[in-house]
DNA sequence: ACGCAAAGATGCAGGCTCTGCAAAAAGTAC
DNA sequence: GTACTTTTTGCAGAGCCTGCATCTTTGCGT
């Protein structure tokens, strides 16, 4: 019923994203200005020109408008991880495919900065997004288990929510390494990403990345009091 | 009002604690009944005997009763981790002190497996209580910061909420290195659970934990088409 | 034992979040 | 233009959460 027009996806379907992204731009800017947990549904709402019950229908919930911003970046993750050489172990084809997604974001620092600028002050978003990417890491556990080849030909974008029993069924089929390595990555790519914030003016993000996956891909040894991976950096 | 009274902490101490597990307790029971989303705060409230009113003097939110179990043991990994051998490899101590704690956990089967099916069934709950950890992490990376050495003197058992200007100053003290450690150790734990839970006939707990920790050390390489890590336990 | 001060529990008012339902409005196809 | 589908909206209602005033319990000195 729909698809068949390259040009133009519809006009429906065109309204429908232009509401969400007012929603998401609106709620990041009053958030930013306000803080997040002064900022009301009902506000929110106004500022995007709909009603209030019309926000529930393109969020769960009041909190989810500040956390689903780069929902589509593990997706060109995942499609770099299988794009990447066949000789390349696995750590650091997943580290390559992070890299270059994380450089791409870097260049549309004004939004994301404003938006890192909220997460901040409100740890209790910062958490509620670091659960959604739950089903992130699952689906990267697919992919990397599939890059390996241990994997049954699992592929498929369709992500089901946590917990659904097709879910469940994804789970059995990994083996413990995907899930580790996607998990590990994740985790890795997260502390380079806040030590980074913590000290922007001193270091290079691309240094901080490089050095965190220099330690994985060492076993994590015990660092030498000067520097871990190189000289020391304060 | 303090510590004064080994025989007893104190009557009103051990009520508190009293109230606090009754609820927990209640809200576990009831949300293994009926689901944790059709169970309500007065509900709570009336099973473990307070009023409603009370229940939000002991959790800032309804989810939080869900997921404040164990909230000590972070505690005690970390006393682990500070007493552990100073001949071991931090990456070693983080293991065995977690291992301990795990095996302690594993003896109140009943109660975290009835927790574990709450949080199954109400994703929402899981990550809720993932993003609870993050202040957990920060803690243990602090400790590991201490163990090896190049942390100044940080120790402290108060943990300021995660985002507050006290929070912001300990991140800056860090190094990369314990954080990066604190984080993937806590991720290889949570995957080597869950691993677990998906298959707790076939496999025991022990060996997916050991095997775990084996690809953490070995630096992640690509495991060989028979046998994950190598040729199995050394 | 008595009474005082601190801490906790409770009730209540009120605002905000979220859901189901049915009617109105807008887009789409014929 | 008409009929069909999708989206928006208002409304009612349940539930979540907070601030405030009050009452009860506990800890402790005398």
């Amino acid at each position: 019923m729909t698809e068949g027009n390259p040009a133009g996806v519809g006009l429906r379907e065109r309204k429908k994203r232009a509401t969400r992204a007012a929603l998401v731009a609106a709620a990041v800017r009053l958030a930013a200005e306000h803080g997040a947990e002064h900022v009301t549904v009902d506000a929110i709402s106004e500022a995007a020109g709909v009603s209030a019950r019309t926000f529930f229908n393109y969020f769960d919930a009041r909190d989810d408008v500040f956390v689903m911003i780069g929902a589509d970046a593990s997706a060109r993750v995942r499609q770099a991880v299988l794009a990447a050489p066949a000789e390349l172990p696995p750590l650091q084809a997943l580290r390559d495919a992070m890299a270059t997604e994380l450089a791409e974001i870097e260049q549309q620092q004004e939004l994301w900065r404003l938006h890192s600028e909220v997460l901040r002050r409100s740890p209790h978003l910062l958490a509620r997004s670091l659960g959604a990417h739950m089903a992130d890491e699952l689906a990267l556990a697919e992919t990397l288990a599939e890059r390996i080849g241990a994997g049954s030909p699992l592929f498929s974008e369709d992500r089901p929510a946590l917990g659904s029993p097709d879910d469940e069924r994804r789970r059995r089929a990994l083996g413990l390494y995907p899930r580790l390595l996607a998990a590990v990555g994740i985790a890795a790519v997260r502390v380079a990403v806040e030590h980074w914030c913590v000290r922007q003016d001193e270091l290079a993000f691309v240094d901080v990345f490089r050095e965190t996956f220099e330690h994985l891909a060492a076993g994590l040894p015990a660092p030498s009091p000067a520097g871990p991976a190189g000289p020391a950096d304060r």
